[in-house]
DNA sequence: GTCTATAGGAAGATAGAC
DNA sequence: GTCTATCTTCCTATAGAC
């Protein structure tokens, strides 16, 4: 039921499914969808908070972690891409999220919050000196995470290349760019 | 007219805008607004074909070079990131279509063939052995692009940074990476 | 060019039978 | 748990006066 709906709303968009369109899908009427949810919103809340739960572990740990900031980000770059790999539909909803409605709001500040811990993390690795100094931190570290979050649009886990490989490559090209060594 | 109807569909999204809410942004009535334009949807295929268009002649103009892959990858991402700044609001749109008409199908193959060419290039680059070729050409494409159209989503014109500015940025990440050198 | 008024339909959500 | 029927609100779009 859940599933019925993200896939509806990340094919056609939140605003553009109707609850019609997400009965439909499972061959039952309106009614008896909303017999098992009380409102469209709350079907999004909770996939929200799917995503937001999965980023925050995977931000705190390297955020608690002891080790050199520049390891740390290598860390949470890798842990990224498994959680986009793994909770995708739950994180491609939120990253689609504009703010209108309290939940979208709600969802927006925890996801800033996680922002800015990640942007603190980049800010450590260069002021270590792990990192290269030439560039805005706080540039470097949008830059980065779009990076990361724009996998959501095109990655398919039934193609190829697994989550594993794709953390690798996400990785290398991120640290060491695209030049050949 | 155009340009208010572009900024609610930015803030709230397509389908979440109403007539009567670019009507009423304008202090004028819907029907005002029908006076200007024949649907909603012919709003968004004016939009659309802006963004499309800058970003056809961006890749044609790398496409058509005469020079080594990897230096018109080079200008093809610098240019990219300029047109991005430059019709920000259009390329935004044209970044958060699913599909959901005619309009929105269209503007999906153009920019499908668009993405092709980038990654033809990418993979031109890496055959001339300027690029490195231990990671999938076609994903360095993918990532190298989508980390570019990620700045539609934050970068602020007014800000400190200019689009000179952000294109190097992108360039030196891209190619050189994260890591001191 | 802008207005009021309205047509015509689709949406979220509920009531109540089975 | 699922249905039919319905309420209410909102939406796109048009007609016709000024």
């Amino acid at each position: 039921m859940l599933r019925a709906a993200v896939a509806l709303f990340i094919r056609k968009g939140y605003d553009a499914t109707s609850i019609d369109d997400i009965a439909k899908s499972l061959n039952v009427t309106k009614s008896a969808v909303y017999h098992h949810v009380s409102s469209k919103e709350q079907l999004l809340a909770e996939v929200l908070d799917e995503a937001l739960d999965e980023l925050d572990s995977a931000v705190d740990a390297a955020t608690r972690g002891t080790g050199p900031a520049s390891e740390r980000l290598r860390d949470v770059v890798r842990r990224s891409v498994e959680v986009l790999v793994a909770h995708q539909s739950a994180v491609t909803l939120l990253l689609r999220v504009h703010g209108n409605s309290d939940t979208e709001v709600a969802a927006l500040r925890r996801r800033r919050r996680i922002d800015r811990a990640l942007a603190s993390l980049v800010n450590e690795a260069v002021e270590e000196g792990a990192l290269r100094a030439d560039l805005d931190p706080d540039v470097l570290s949008r830059l980065l995470f779009g990076m990361v979050n724009s996998l959501v649009e095109w990655y398919r886990p039934n193609g190829e290349i697994s989550a594993d490989q794709l953390a690798s490559t996400v990785a290398a090209l991120a640290f060491d760019g695209l030049v050949r060594a």
